[in-house]
DNA sequence: ACTCTGTTCGAACGAACGTTCGAATAGCCG
DNA sequence: CGGCTATTCGAACGTTCGTTCGAACAGAGT
């Protein structure tokens, strides 16, 4: 709270003026964050058909707001699950609903290309790429959004489906 | 401090006769993670000459331990990049072969199988796939470490291998 | 001018943290 | 037994943290 009075030029206790607490100012922060995500994601699979599509869209939504607000993110990374009760279940469920419609997209393309494999494991899997990156991109260094969000598309669409036939011939 | 001395039964004042400060203590226990990990993983590596195969015994080494090990993980990767100096280089100089190791891997495969992707977006992808899981495994739903390796390494494999070929045929 | 409401702040509180110090204890060797 | 070293600990120190409180100030309405 010290860091943020003197970033924002207010004292420390006028920031309790606008935020009763910490936790509730984390909480306000994890909240507009997620549903940002979710809504822009809502707008940006509407209209699109072709299943390998819309799990691209996913991974570049998910890309983009991650890249353009990298500091952010690598807070609340680590400061996921912090929050309690009320707080916590809130964001847990945007959070969940996120998931979700990450689960009905593999749902979609297993169903569209009749592919078999765990829906969860993928699902966990590409979050796990996707969320890494906070650790590791090196703006100077490393490609942009668009460029990163068609690589890992490659792996795990390539993955989920050609490596997927494989696992099944092997059968 | 506080909660390791009522944990392991000795004095605050008493860690303090074992370990000189906290972050010594820290150091010496990513020091020793770490080094287990990449020591282990040579070992599993020696004389295995299939590329694939070497990829796939490179992810179980290193889901294996994450699991066997979970909540240490979870600190060790919350706790990553806060060790200052000394401390931080020499646990980011191993932190470095390991990642080095599974570059080295990746090139080998490309060179096999005459590949082309960018080797560094595939290994942070798969290191972000395989360290993620300390934040969902939950063991009384998920499958063990071999299981998660094989369905991982599909993905990861499938992905950098077909999933690379259908890239270079869209050229 | 006066009050009322909304806003801002310096100063402090209590708790938690990493660390230190001197005293107490235990085990061993002469 | 006496003396030595290694080990253990209660108590405290100084700092940082989240939070609170009362006072100060500004602007609008009467």
């Amino acid at each position: 709270m010290r860091d943020l009075s003197r970033a924002s030029g207010m004292s420390l206790a006028g920031l309790y003026y606008y935020f009763e607490s910490k936790e509730r100012l984390l909480f306000l922060i994890q909240r507009h964050t997620f549903s940002t995500i979710v809504q822009r994601l809502k707008g940006r699979l509407e209209g699109v058909i072709d299943q390998e599509e819309r799990v691209r869209i996913f991974i570049l939504n998910h890309l983009e707001y991650f890249l353009a607000n990298q500091q952010a993110m690598k807070v609340l990374s680590h400061e996921a699950d912090v929050l309690k009760n009320d707080f916590g279940s809130e964001v847990a469920a945007i959070k969940r609903e996120y998931y979700r419609i990450c689960v009905g997209l593999l749902e979609d393309l297993k169903r569209a290309q009749g592919l078999e494999f765990s829906t969860r494991i993928a699902v966990l899997s590409l979050f796990g790429m996707m969320n890494w990156i906070y650790t590791w991109h090196n703006p100077r260094v490393d490609a942009d959004a668009e460029h990163l969000a068609g690589e890992m598309g490659d792996i795990f669409l390539g993955g989920v489906i050609n490596g997927n036939k494989k696992a099944l011939a092997r059968k």
